[in-house]
DNA sequence: GAACGTATGTCAGGATGCTGACATGAGTCA
DNA sequence: TGACTCATGTCAGCATCCTGACATACGTTC
């Protein structure tokens, strides 16, 4: 297996070891928000909105990184529990804009905190200088993927 | 939203920068992988059994980030297709090292190649300084996650 | 105005994966 | 030896999410 262009070294790949990072950041999140009967989706919907208030559930199922489907069941369920309100009727098109109510920005404060406190584990021993850099590899790899691969 | 505290910018937010990565890799990969009549999952087994013949089902689950009863399930599957071997009873304990064979060599080299594509387009424009670079910031962040938080 | 492409919300159906639980085998410690 | 802990394989049941499809609404183009 140490042949030239035989595999894929898993310990060295960086494909393996985003799933990996990002697999270790769910778990540690869902543990975090289990308390506070929340789900990640649940919480990246709530912060969503909080940035920018108005979305639609396509919108929002992108930014959650779900299907249209899951997240209006969840808009559907944080509209009965008072966290979210959405009007009757579209103001324009089909798309329903999406508010937090009162009680969702409270629900969320708990929930970022929670969610900060993980995050600044994850971050424990890094410098500003690699967090920063951290980003713009990100930023990059994201970008690059968007990209269509040539057919 | 701007006000110290508040929310988390998602823009800037490591955490959310890493799931978006992660979606964008494992939607490239599963694209690229289709026309093999592949799942991520899938490759991710073959992958490690090239690596590390003689895994068991649960040792490859949490390599592949996925429980014991899904990799069992899928097993059973790449048994049945003749891309894996297993003994009938265990040699020790009850756990069944798993066995590439060389149908599963062959199409495990397909998949490979198609996979290493995706990663060289996610990797584009990032000189080796930076992969490197990223490679660290990545095992730091899993490295920081494995600690318990402090109860 | 008409046709086309795109985006949204919604429905039904099915595949997929997980949680919970149990019995078995191996190692550890007294 | 016996009790304890841990890991593995396996079963049943359930929840979750996605795929596929349809009707609607807007913008663009001719």
């Amino acid at each position: 297996m140490s042949q030239d262009g035989a595999g894929i070294d898993l310990q060295t790949s960086l494909g393996y070891l985003l799933k990996q990072a990002s697999s270790a950041l769910r778990a540690s999140m869902e543990e975090a928000l289990r308390p506070l009967d929340m789900t990640v989706t649940h919480y990246s919907c709530l912060e969503l909105l909080a940035q920018r208030p108005g979305l639609s559930s396509s919108e929002l199922a992108r930014g959650a990184f779900v299907t249209r489907q899951s997240m209006n069941a969840l808009l559907q369920t944080l509209e009965r529990d008072g966290q979210v309100t959405r009007p009757a009727e579209a103001p324009v098109g089909k798309a329903l804009p999406a508010q937090l109510t009162a009680r969702g920005r409270r629900d969320l404060a708990e929930a970022t905190a929670a969610v900060r406190a993980v995050e600044d584990r994850m971050l424990t021993g890094l410098s500003d200088t690699e967090r920063s850099a951290a980003r713009g590899v990100l930023r990059s790899m994201v970008a690059s993927l968007q990209t269509p691969p040539p057919p």
